[in-house]
DNA sequence: GCTATCGGATAGTTACACTATCCACATGAA
DNA sequence: TTCATGTGGATAGTGTAACTATCCGATAGC
Protein backbone atom coordinates (compact mmCIF):
# COMPACT_ATOMS: atom_id res chain seq x y z
CA UNK A 1 0.00 0.00 0.00
CA UNK A 2 1.03 3.36 -0.73
CA UNK A 3 1.21 6.46 2.04
CA UNK A 4 -1.98 7.50 0.72
CA UNK A 5 -4.09 4.74 1.91
CA UNK A 6 -1.91 3.84 5.04
CA UNK A 7 -3.02 7.45 6.03
CA UNK A 8 -6.60 6.74 5.22
CA UNK A 9 -6.68 3.55 7.02
CA UNK A 10 -4.84 4.52 9.84
CA UNK A 11 -6.65 7.66 10.07
CA UNK A 12 -3.02 9.09 10.76
CA UNK A 13 -2.43 12.49 8.60
CA UNK A 14 0.42 12.00 5.76
CA UNK A 15 2.43 15.03 6.97
CA UNK A 16 2.10 13.25 10.29
CA UNK A 17 3.45 9.82 8.68
CA UNK A 18 6.70 11.47 7.56
CA UNK A 19 6.80 13.00 10.94
CA UNK A 20 7.26 9.28 12.15
CA UNK A 21 9.25 8.34 9.49
CA UNK A 22 11.63 11.00 9.88
CA UNK A 23 11.79 10.11 13.72
CA UNK A 24 12.03 6.75 12.78
CA UNK A 25 9.18 5.70 14.41
CA UNK A 26 7.93 3.85 11.92
CA UNK A 27 10.38 2.02 10.03
CA UNK A 28 10.53 2.88 6.10
CA UNK A 29 8.49 1.45 3.68
CA UNK A 30 10.05 -1.02 0.73
CA UNK A 31 11.10 1.32 -1.79
CA UNK A 32 9.91 0.34 -4.91
CA UNK A 33 11.47 2.70 -7.11
CA UNK A 34 13.67 6.32 -6.15
CA UNK A 35 10.24 8.10 -5.15
CA UNK A 36 8.10 5.15 -3.93
CA UNK A 37 7.69 3.06 -1.66
CA UNK A 38 4.91 -0.01 -0.38
CA UNK A 39 3.73 -0.47 3.35
CA UNK A 40 2.66 -3.49 4.82
CA UNK A 41 -0.22 -4.03 7.56
CA UNK A 42 2.85 -4.27 9.55
CA UNK A 43 3.23 -0.89 9.45
CA UNK A 44 -0.54 -0.44 10.18
CA UNK A 45 0.13 -2.32 13.30
CA UNK A 46 2.64 -0.13 14.06
CA UNK A 47 1.48 3.03 13.51
CA UNK A 48 -1.76 2.01 16.07
CA UNK A 49 0.97 0.89 18.48
CA UNK A 50 2.24 4.63 18.27
CA UNK A 51 -0.80 6.49 18.60
CA UNK A 52 -1.67 4.15 21.82
CA UNK A 53 1.59 4.93 23.50
CA UNK A 54 1.60 8.63 22.57
CA UNK A 55 -2.39 9.35 22.47
CA UNK A 56 -3.28 7.14 25.57
CA UNK A 57 -0.08 6.06 27.36
CA UNK A 58 0.92 9.92 26.73
CA UNK A 59 4.29 9.44 26.30
CA UNK A 60 6.27 11.62 24.36
CA UNK A 61 7.95 10.57 20.97
CA UNK A 62 11.47 10.72 22.05
CA UNK A 63 9.93 8.29 24.98
CA UNK A 64 8.11 6.05 22.35
CA UNK A 65 11.32 5.88 19.98
CA UNK A 66 13.25 4.24 22.96
CA UNK A 67 10.28 1.70 23.77
CA UNK A 68 9.77 0.72 20.35
CA UNK A 69 13.46 0.33 19.91
CA UNK A 70 14.05 -2.09 22.80
CA UNK A 71 10.82 -3.73 21.38
CA UNK A 72 12.91 -4.41 18.12
CA UNK A 73 16.09 -5.50 19.55
CA UNK A 74 16.47 -9.15 20.91
CA UNK A 75 16.77 -7.88 24.32
CA UNK A 76 15.59 -10.51 27.23
CA UNK A 77 12.29 -9.69 28.52
CA UNK A 78 14.03 -7.81 31.89
CA UNK A 79 15.33 -5.54 29.79
CA UNK A 80 12.79 -4.58 27.64
CA UNK A 81 10.88 -3.94 31.07
CA UNK A 82 13.20 -1.66 32.37
CA UNK A 83 12.77 0.49 29.45
CA UNK A 84 9.90 0.37 29.98
CA UNK A 85 9.28 1.72 32.95
CA UNK A 86 11.87 3.93 32.92
CA UNK A 87 10.14 5.41 29.44
CA UNK A 88 6.93 6.26 31.71
CA UNK A 89 8.65 7.52 34.97
CA UNK A 90 10.22 10.58 34.71
CA UNK A 91 13.51 11.32 35.13
CA UNK A 92 14.14 12.37 38.74
CA UNK A 93 17.52 13.02 40.14
CA UNK A 94 18.19 10.90 42.99
CA UNK A 95 19.94 13.50 45.07
CA UNK A 96 16.63 15.71 44.75
CA UNK A 97 14.48 13.22 46.99
CA UNK A 98 14.43 13.53 50.68
CA UNK A 99 15.63 10.39 52.26
CA UNK A 100 13.01 10.43 54.37
CA UNK A 101 10.77 9.69 51.61
CA UNK A 102 12.66 7.26 50.28
CA UNK A 103 12.93 5.87 53.89
CA UNK A 104 9.21 5.67 54.05
CA UNK A 105 8.43 4.11 50.30
CA UNK A 106 10.93 1.38 51.94
CA UNK A 107 9.09 0.57 54.94
CA UNK A 108 5.86 0.61 53.29
CA UNK A 109 7.49 -2.05 50.39
CA UNK A 110 9.68 -4.18 53.11
CA UNK A 111 10.75 -7.55 51.76
CA UNK A 112 10.57 -6.80 47.96
CA UNK A 113 13.51 -7.56 46.31
CA UNK A 114 13.73 -4.18 44.76
CA UNK A 115 16.36 -2.58 43.37
CA UNK A 116 17.91 1.12 44.95
CA UNK A 117 17.70 2.84 41.36
CA UNK A 118 14.10 1.53 40.70
CA UNK A 119 12.35 4.30 38.79
CA UNK A 120 9.46 3.59 40.61
CA UNK A 121 10.64 3.98 43.88
CA UNK A 122 12.19 7.30 43.48
CA UNK A 123 8.81 8.39 41.78
CA UNK A 124 6.69 6.99 44.53
CA UNK A 125 9.22 8.64 47.16
CA UNK A 126 9.00 12.16 45.27
CA UNK A 127 5.23 11.86 45.76
CA UNK A 128 5.75 11.28 49.26
CA UNK A 129 7.79 14.21 49.61
CA UNK A 130 5.64 16.20 47.78
CA UNK A 131 2.44 15.23 50.45
CA UNK A 132 5.04 15.66 53.38
CA UNK A 133 5.82 19.26 51.69
CA UNK A 134 1.94 19.77 51.69
CA UNK A 135 1.04 18.30 54.92
CA UNK A 136 -0.77 16.13 53.81
CA UNK A 137 0.81 12.73 54.29
CA UNK A 138 -1.30 9.96 56.21
CA UNK A 139 -0.35 7.94 58.91
CA UNK A 140 -3.65 6.16 58.50
CA UNK A 141 -2.28 3.12 56.44
CA UNK A 142 -3.05 5.05 53.12
CA UNK A 143 0.13 4.82 51.47
CA UNK A 144 0.03 0.88 52.70
CA UNK A 145 -2.99 0.11 51.17
CA UNK A 146 -1.62 1.49 47.94
CA UNK A 147 1.39 -1.01 48.02
CA UNK A 148 -1.28 -3.73 49.13
CA UNK A 149 -3.13 -3.18 45.92
CA UNK A 150 -0.06 -2.44 43.50
CA UNK A 151 1.45 -6.01 44.23
CA UNK A 152 -2.12 -7.42 43.40
CA UNK A 153 -1.42 -5.19 40.39
CA UNK A 154 1.68 -6.43 39.27
CA UNK A 155 0.91 -10.16 39.89
CA UNK A 156 -1.70 -9.39 37.42
CA UNK A 157 0.80 -8.05 34.90
CA UNK A 158 3.15 -11.03 35.43
CA UNK A 159 0.56 -13.70 35.02
CA UNK A 160 -0.60 -11.66 31.36
CA UNK A 161 2.72 -11.72 30.40
CA UNK A 162 3.25 -15.69 31.90
CA UNK A 163 0.33 -16.77 29.60
CA UNK A 164 1.81 -15.59 26.28
CA UNK A 165 3.63 -18.20 24.17
CA UNK A 166 6.13 -16.48 21.91
CA UNK A 167 8.97 -13.88 23.03
CA UNK A 168 8.08 -11.54 20.82
CA UNK A 169 4.03 -11.64 21.76
CA UNK A 170 5.94 -11.55 25.69
CA UNK A 171 7.68 -8.22 24.89
CA UNK A 172 4.97 -6.58 23.16
CA UNK A 173 2.63 -7.18 26.13
CA UNK A 174 5.51 -5.71 28.66
CA UNK A 175 5.83 -2.95 26.87
CA UNK A 176 1.78 -2.30 26.14
CA UNK A 177 0.74 -3.43 29.59
CA UNK A 178 3.29 -0.89 31.53
CA UNK A 179 2.67 2.26 29.37
CA UNK A 180 -1.72 1.65 29.13
CA UNK A 181 -1.83 0.09 32.31
CA UNK A 182 -1.24 3.08 33.98
CA UNK A 183 -3.90 4.55 32.28
CA UNK A 184 -6.20 1.91 32.18
CA UNK A 185 -5.80 1.95 36.21
CA UNK A 186 -6.02 5.45 36.84
CA UNK A 187 -9.80 5.13 34.63
CA UNK A 188 -10.95 2.33 37.21
CA UNK A 189 -10.15 4.13 39.92
CA UNK A 190 -11.87 7.23 39.33
CA UNK A 191 -14.68 4.86 38.20
CA UNK A 192 -14.36 3.39 41.81
CA UNK A 193 -14.33 6.20 43.07
CA UNK A 194 -17.76 7.92 42.86
CA UNK A 195 -18.76 4.58 43.01
CA UNK A 196 -17.86 4.24 46.66
CA UNK A 197 -18.59 7.70 47.12
CA UNK A 198 -22.21 6.83 46.07
CA UNK A 199 -22.27 4.04 48.47
CA UNK A 200 -21.57 6.11 51.50
CA UNK A 201 -22.99 8.97 50.98
CA UNK A 202 -26.01 8.22 49.44
CA UNK A 203 -26.87 4.70 50.58
CA UNK A 204 -29.77 3.29 49.00
CA UNK A 205 -29.51 5.61 45.69
CA UNK A 206 -31.09 3.68 42.79
CA UNK A 207 -28.71 5.26 40.68
CA UNK A 208 -27.52 2.05 39.70
CA UNK A 209 -25.51 2.32 36.21
CA UNK A 210 -27.31 0.25 33.74
CA UNK A 211 -25.40 0.36 30.52
CA UNK A 212 -28.29 -1.55 28.58
CA UNK A 213 -30.63 1.46 29.14
CA UNK A 214 -30.46 4.99 27.43
CA UNK A 215 -29.91 7.29 30.93
CA UNK A 216 -29.22 10.83 30.98
CA UNK A 217 -26.79 12.11 34.09
CA UNK B 1 7.02 38.27 54.17
CA UNK B 2 8.39 40.04 50.83
CA UNK B 3 8.44 38.37 47.08
CA UNK B 4 12.04 37.78 47.63
CA UNK B 5 11.95 35.57 50.49
CA UNK B 6 8.79 33.94 49.28
CA UNK B 7 11.12 32.87 46.66
CA UNK B 8 14.06 31.81 48.67
CA UNK B 9 11.49 30.24 51.34
CA UNK B 10 9.90 28.02 48.70
CA UNK B 11 12.04 27.13 45.89
CA UNK B 12 10.22 29.10 43.24
CA UNK B 13 12.23 31.91 41.01
CA UNK B 14 10.62 35.41 41.40
CA UNK B 15 9.57 35.49 37.89
CA UNK B 16 7.53 31.85 38.10
CA UNK B 17 6.04 33.28 41.06
CA UNK B 18 4.53 36.64 38.86
CA UNK B 19 3.19 34.33 36.49
CA UNK B 20 1.31 32.55 38.97
CA UNK B 21 -0.18 35.41 40.31
CA UNK B 22 -0.93 36.98 37.07
CA UNK B 23 -2.31 33.10 36.40
CA UNK B 24 -4.18 33.48 39.46
CA UNK B 25 -2.99 30.29 40.83
CA UNK B 26 -1.73 32.13 43.43
CA UNK B 27 -3.79 34.99 45.48
CA UNK B 28 -2.31 38.47 45.58
CA UNK B 29 -0.29 39.64 48.51
CA UNK B 30 -1.86 41.90 50.77
CA UNK B 31 -0.54 45.28 49.74
CA UNK B 32 0.68 47.80 51.84
CA UNK B 33 1.49 50.17 49.21
CA UNK B 34 1.21 50.99 45.94
CA UNK B 35 3.62 48.70 44.65
CA UNK B 36 4.35 46.81 47.30
CA UNK B 37 2.73 43.56 49.05
CA UNK B 38 2.98 41.66 51.99
CA UNK B 39 2.69 37.87 51.88
CA UNK B 40 2.27 35.08 54.32
CA UNK B 41 2.97 31.25 55.42
CA UNK B 42 -0.51 30.82 53.43
CA UNK B 43 1.21 31.75 50.45
CA UNK B 44 3.65 29.30 50.99
CA UNK B 45 1.66 26.65 51.17
CA UNK B 46 -0.23 27.31 48.41
CA UNK B 47 3.23 27.89 46.39
CA UNK B 48 4.26 24.13 47.58
CA UNK B 49 0.46 22.26 46.70
CA UNK B 50 1.26 24.16 43.00
CA UNK B 51 3.94 23.13 42.39
CA UNK B 52 3.05 19.41 44.02
CA UNK B 53 -0.05 19.28 41.14
CA UNK B 54 2.12 20.69 38.57
CA UNK B 55 5.62 18.89 38.79
CA UNK B 56 4.49 15.67 40.38
CA UNK B 57 0.87 15.24 39.33
CA UNK B 58 1.44 16.34 35.99
CA UNK B 59 -1.58 19.05 35.38
CA UNK B 60 -1.44 22.16 33.40
CA UNK B 61 -1.40 25.62 34.61
CA UNK B 62 -5.17 25.82 33.25
CA UNK B 63 -5.98 22.16 35.19
CA UNK B 64 -3.77 23.30 38.23
CA UNK B 65 -6.11 26.79 38.31
CA UNK B 66 -9.90 25.02 37.96
CA UNK B 67 -8.76 22.36 40.79
CA UNK B 68 -7.54 25.30 43.12
CA UNK B 69 -10.86 27.51 42.50
CA UNK B 70 -12.80 24.45 43.43
CA UNK B 71 -10.58 23.98 46.44
CA UNK B 72 -11.53 27.68 47.45
CA UNK B 73 -15.05 27.35 46.61
CA UNK B 74 -17.49 26.54 49.13
CA UNK B 75 -18.91 23.52 46.63
CA UNK B 76 -19.83 20.49 48.55
CA UNK B 77 -17.63 17.54 48.33
CA UNK B 78 -18.72 15.64 45.83
CA UNK B 79 -18.14 18.79 43.48
CA UNK B 80 -14.69 18.74 44.51
CA UNK B 81 -14.55 15.33 43.89
CA UNK B 82 -15.68 15.39 40.12
CA UNK B 83 -13.48 19.14 39.39
CA UNK B 84 -10.19 17.08 40.63
CA UNK B 85 -11.30 13.53 38.37
CA UNK B 86 -12.09 16.17 35.20
CA UNK B 87 -8.52 17.94 35.95
CA UNK B 88 -6.75 14.44 35.54
CA UNK B 89 -8.36 13.46 33.04
CA UNK B 90 -8.25 14.33 29.91
CA UNK B 91 -10.97 15.52 27.89
CA UNK B 92 -12.54 12.68 25.87
CA UNK B 93 -15.25 12.91 23.06
CA UNK B 94 -17.95 10.25 24.09
CA UNK B 95 -18.68 9.44 20.42
CA UNK B 96 -14.78 8.31 19.80
CA UNK B 97 -14.96 5.70 21.67
CA UNK B 98 -16.07 2.81 20.41
CA UNK B 99 -19.33 1.01 21.99
CA UNK B 100 -17.67 -2.72 22.59
CA UNK B 101 -14.56 -0.64 24.59
CA UNK B 102 -17.04 0.95 26.91
CA UNK B 103 -19.17 -1.98 27.42
CA UNK B 104 -16.08 -4.12 28.69
CA UNK B 105 -15.57 -1.62 30.85
CA UNK B 106 -19.60 -1.49 32.51
CA UNK B 107 -19.28 -5.55 32.35
CA UNK B 108 -16.01 -5.33 34.55
CA UNK B 109 -17.57 -2.61 36.79
CA UNK B 110 -20.98 -4.51 37.08
CA UNK B 111 -23.22 -3.48 39.60
CA UNK B 112 -20.82 -0.33 40.37
CA UNK B 113 -22.56 2.91 41.25
CA UNK B 114 -21.31 4.82 38.65
CA UNK B 115 -22.90 7.82 35.91
CA UNK B 116 -22.09 7.37 32.77
CA UNK B 117 -20.56 10.58 31.70
CA UNK B 118 -17.57 9.60 34.89
CA UNK B 119 -14.51 10.39 33.31
CA UNK B 120 -12.61 7.71 34.48
CA UNK B 121 -15.27 5.40 32.83
CA UNK B 122 -14.17 6.95 29.01
CA UNK B 123 -10.81 7.44 29.85
CA UNK B 124 -10.80 3.79 30.89
CA UNK B 125 -12.85 2.38 27.87
CA UNK B 126 -10.41 4.68 25.63
CA UNK B 127 -7.77 2.61 26.67
CA UNK B 128 -9.43 -1.09 26.04
CA UNK B 129 -10.23 0.62 22.34
CA UNK B 130 -6.56 0.81 22.22
CA UNK B 131 -5.46 -2.58 23.53
CA UNK B 132 -8.10 -3.69 21.17
CA UNK B 133 -6.71 -2.09 18.08
CA UNK B 134 -3.46 -3.33 18.77
CA UNK B 135 -4.80 -6.68 19.73
CA UNK B 136 -3.60 -7.28 23.18
CA UNK B 137 -6.74 -6.96 25.12
CA UNK B 138 -6.56 -10.00 27.24
CA UNK B 139 -9.42 -12.49 28.02
CA UNK B 140 -7.61 -14.04 31.21
CA UNK B 141 -8.85 -11.21 33.73
CA UNK B 142 -6.67 -8.64 33.81
CA UNK B 143 -9.18 -5.89 33.69
CA UNK B 144 -10.91 -7.42 36.30
CA UNK B 145 -8.05 -7.54 38.22
CA UNK B 146 -7.28 -3.89 38.05
CA UNK B 147 -11.08 -3.20 38.73
CA UNK B 148 -10.64 -5.33 41.98
CA UNK B 149 -7.50 -3.42 42.73
CA UNK B 150 -9.30 0.06 41.64
CA UNK B 151 -11.91 -0.65 44.17
CA UNK B 152 -9.67 -1.09 47.08
CA UNK B 153 -7.67 1.80 46.20
CA UNK B 154 -11.12 3.88 46.53
CA UNK B 155 -12.13 2.36 49.80
CA UNK B 156 -8.63 4.02 51.08
CA UNK B 157 -9.04 7.25 49.57
CA UNK B 158 -12.57 7.62 50.95
CA UNK B 159 -11.15 6.13 54.21
CA UNK B 160 -8.41 8.45 54.19
CA UNK B 161 -11.02 11.42 53.75
CA UNK B 162 -13.59 10.25 56.17
CA UNK B 163 -10.95 10.73 58.85
CA UNK B 164 -10.25 14.23 58.36
CA UNK B 165 -12.34 16.15 60.81
CA UNK B 166 -12.65 19.73 58.89
CA UNK B 167 -14.52 20.20 55.59
CA UNK B 168 -11.37 22.27 54.23
CA UNK B 169 -9.36 19.78 55.35
CA UNK B 170 -11.61 17.08 53.38
CA UNK B 171 -11.43 18.90 50.36
CA UNK B 172 -7.46 19.48 49.92
CA UNK B 173 -7.46 15.81 50.91
CA UNK B 174 -9.43 14.99 47.84
CA UNK B 175 -7.55 16.91 45.70
CA UNK B 176 -4.52 16.16 46.75
CA UNK B 177 -5.36 12.34 46.96
CA UNK B 178 -7.15 12.28 43.51
CA UNK B 179 -4.44 14.32 41.97
CA UNK B 180 -1.15 12.87 43.69
CA UNK B 181 -3.16 9.06 44.19
CA UNK B 182 -2.20 8.41 40.91
CA UNK B 183 1.37 9.40 40.53
CA UNK B 184 2.10 7.31 43.95
CA UNK B 185 0.51 3.84 42.51
CA UNK B 186 2.56 4.07 39.51
CA UNK B 187 5.62 4.47 40.84
CA UNK B 188 4.52 1.43 44.20
CA UNK B 189 3.27 -0.25 40.75
CA UNK B 190 6.44 -0.30 39.39
CA UNK B 191 7.88 -1.33 42.65
CA UNK B 192 5.97 -4.02 42.51
CA UNK B 193 6.73 -5.25 38.89
CA UNK B 194 10.31 -5.39 40.22
CA UNK B 195 9.56 -7.31 42.72
CA UNK B 196 7.16 -10.01 41.62
CA UNK B 197 9.19 -10.41 38.26
CA UNK B 198 12.13 -11.23 40.79
CA UNK B 199 10.13 -13.66 42.73
CA UNK B 200 9.64 -15.42 39.95
CA UNK B 201 12.75 -15.80 37.42
CA UNK B 202 14.91 -15.35 39.97
CA UNK B 203 13.79 -17.16 42.84
CA UNK B 204 15.97 -17.22 45.91
CA UNK B 205 18.35 -14.22 44.84
CA UNK B 206 19.88 -13.15 47.18
CA UNK B 207 19.58 -9.32 46.34
CA UNK B 208 16.81 -8.20 48.82
CA UNK B 209 16.94 -4.84 49.24
CA UNK B 210 18.09 -3.45 52.74
CA UNK B 211 17.49 -0.10 52.72
CA UNK B 212 19.42 0.62 56.40
CA UNK B 213 22.75 -0.77 54.09
CA UNK B 214 24.77 1.17 51.26
CA UNK B 215 24.39 -0.28 47.80
CA UNK B 216 25.25 -0.66 44.49
CA UNK B 217 23.09 -1.27 41.63
C1' DG C 1 1.68 13.49 -23.00
C1' DC C 2 -0.56 14.92 -18.87
C1' DT C 3 -2.09 15.35 -14.41
C1' DA C 4 -2.28 13.55 -9.82
C1' DT C 5 0.47 11.70 -6.41
C1' DC C 6 4.87 10.30 -4.47
C1' DG C 7 9.14 10.64 -1.14
C1' DG C 8 11.90 13.72 0.96
C1' DA C 9 13.67 18.18 2.66
C1' DT C 10 12.86 22.46 4.82
C1' DA C 11 10.50 25.80 7.11
C1' DG C 12 6.49 27.39 9.65
C1' DT C 13 2.87 27.00 13.32
C1' DT C 14 0.78 26.39 17.73
C1' DA C 15 0.69 25.65 22.56
C1' DC C 16 2.76 25.86 26.84
C1' DA C 17 5.43 27.20 30.80
C1' DC C 18 8.15 29.90 31.95
C1' DT C 19 11.94 33.88 31.82
C1' DA C 20 13.74 38.39 30.97
C1' DT C 21 13.42 43.31 30.59
C1' DC C 22 11.49 47.74 31.61
C1' DC C 23 9.47 51.07 34.40
C1' DA C 24 8.30 54.19 38.22
C1' DC C 25 8.25 53.89 42.84
C1' DA C 26 9.58 52.15 47.88
C1' DT C 27 12.73 50.62 51.34
C1' DG C 28 16.28 50.70 54.38
C1' DA C 29 21.26 50.63 55.53
C1' DA C 30 25.31 54.00 55.31
C1' DT D 1 19.88 62.01 52.84
C1' DT D 2 21.50 59.45 49.63
C1' DC D 3 21.26 55.56 46.75
C1' DA D 4 21.82 50.60 45.68
C1' DT D 5 18.58 47.18 45.93
C1' DG D 6 14.01 45.46 45.63
C1' DT D 7 9.03 45.88 44.24
C1' DG D 8 4.56 45.06 41.50
C1' DG D 9 2.93 45.19 37.07
C1' DA D 10 3.19 45.18 32.02
C1' DT D 11 5.11 43.38 27.98
C1' DA D 12 7.85 40.75 25.21
C1' DG D 13 10.99 36.94 24.46
C1' DT D 14 12.71 31.93 24.95
C1' DG D 15 12.89 26.98 24.43
C1' DT D 16 10.74 22.75 23.62
C1' DA D 17 7.64 19.63 21.62
C1' DA D 18 4.61 17.87 18.16
C1' DC D 19 3.05 18.47 14.48
C1' DT D 20 1.75 20.94 9.72
C1' DA D 21 2.49 23.23 5.33
C1' DT D 22 5.04 24.10 1.29
C1' DC D 23 8.18 23.10 -2.19
C1' DC D 24 10.70 20.01 -5.18
C1' DG D 25 11.77 16.97 -8.92
C1' DA D 26 10.31 12.32 -10.14
C1' DT D 27 7.18 8.81 -11.29
C1' DA D 28 2.40 6.31 -12.12
C1' DG D 29 -1.20 5.33 -14.59
C1' DC D 30 -4.38 6.68 -17.89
Amino acid sequence: MKMAELSTVSAVAVATIKFYLRERLLPAGERTSPNQADYTEQHVRRLRLIRGLLDVGGLSVAEAHRVLDALDSEQPLQQIFGVAQAAVSEHIDPASVPASALARVDSVTDGWLVSPDNPGRLAAAQVIASLEAIGHLSARGWVERYAAAALLIAEADLDEIDAIPDREGKAETVVVGTVLGDALFSGLRRTAQEHVSALRYQPGSAAHHHPSLAESP
